[in-house]
DNA sequence: CGACTCATTGAGACCGCTCAAGAAACGTGG
DNA sequence: CCACGTTTCTTGAGCGGTCTCAATGAGTCG
């Protein structure tokens, strides 16, 4: 049991909970709940109001936002140590976006009231979430100009950068196997546009593939096609 | 004198800064120095490492990124009220976007000392300015889903119906002027592209557009073309 | 009135999307 | 373990949207 209480779990190292007082921590912990969710599995859907926050302690979830058209663009993805529905939770909004497994996972649920009753009374904490979502803001910023700017190959490649980001194997493939479709829901572009750069790519030796296996081969050639050498 | 307090200063209401208590606020104030930007001059530049943050008095700045082909994206719009670089004040990084007057511009730039002893201090004033932020990046999530969904033409559909926030005079024109190639940099694409897109609009009735004038003349055609309908 | 910048229009090439069909991988129940 | 349906992956062909290049017209400011 001991290493279910938030005061010992290490991913809180990696998110704003880190700058909580131990009281905090501990109304937290007791207030907490944990799921198990399979992949494949919706944690919350768009427009959904959520009673808290998801921290994601194990797997990786794709946040992502249906458009007019009836594709998902896949926002981001989020792995261990983030917090997922904190936008939603600050603005007391409905989330803007829809959270699916695509692992299996193990998230803590914790409602919005130990996080709010934090929010207002430890300045420590408050700007440790500001922090983190001006880095969020920045990354969307990004995300917008490659998004306007580049083409669906370059795209393809930063998003194969991205994936080497959740870790690889011994052999350099991706420990996040992603769909095809999913892929191209992260680039925005149609799945047979992401699958023949997908061909293309292994065939020049950027990368390798076989199946869902996916990695990286060549990091520079990569880094270079995505700056548009 | 009086209206030169930020105390007094009405656009406070549109921003974080009316979390301030009166002390901070008075702090605020006495560091304060207000400058007049004339149309195309550069407030700051991506990378810069920001002294303090820009609160807008009149006008409007276009916050815009470089993208590695050599083009703008314009990532947002700043207008009276609103609080520029704050992203870079409190992630304390450089900036990553380029701010650029597009109209006659009054704004006062705040220190960042006097920002910051209040981040650390006040709940309140921290917790509206990660309000604020929340809201931002809800924004630039849309953006996102739009830039990698929409088509050009929807696109524009939607720039025009943003550009109507500015404001309009009383034949329906926007207050704001923005060059052919500025609205291309706002929708992400070829200034030819743009043009033509405009030319068709405004042969459907969609828009009015008379030289530099443009302004909206069926917000619900537009609407609807924004939807993909 | 010249030297700008900005707006407009045309034509051609290319990129990326869609539709369609087949191959491979996967899961499930017999 | 196999037969089966279902999903996922792959490839081809064609169309349409968007970009680029280039030339012309219009507006602006000294």
């Amino acid at each position: 049991m001991e290493e279910s209480r938030c005061e010992n779990c290490i991913v809180r190292q990696f998110n704003a909970l880190r700058a909580m007082t131990k009281e905090e921590l501990k109304a937290v912990s007791d207030s907490k709940e944990t799921r198990t969710i399979r992949k494949g599995e919706s944690l919350f859907e768009e427009g959904d109001k959520l009673g808290g926050v998801m921290c994601v302690r194990n797997g990786v979830s794709k946040l992502s936002k249906l458009s007019a058209n009836g594709k998902d663009q896949i926002v981001k993805l989020a792995t261990k140590g983030q917090v997922m529905g904190q936008r939603s939770v600050v603005a007391e909004e409905a989330t803007n976006l829809s959270a699916v497994a695509v692992s299996d996972m193990e998230v803590c649920f914790i409602p919005k009231d130990s996080i709010n009753s934090a929010l207002h009374k430890n300045p420590d904490f408050t700007l440790e979430v500001l922090r983190h979502m001006a880095h969020d803001l920045r990354e969307a910023d990004d995300v917008i100009v490659n998004m306007s700017q580049k083409t669906v190959k370059q795209r393809m490649a930063e998003a194969f950068l991205y994936l080497q980001r959740f870790g690889v194997d011994e052999d350099g493939y991706f420990n996040l196997r992603l769909s095809r479709e999913d892929i191209s829901n992260v680039v925005g572009t149609a799945t047979e546009s992401a699958i023949r750069i997908i061909s293309e790519f292994k065939k020049k030796g950027l990368i390798i593939a076989s199946g869902k296996r996916l990695g990286v081969k060549d990091e520079k050639k990569l880094r270079d096609l995505a700056e548009g050498f």
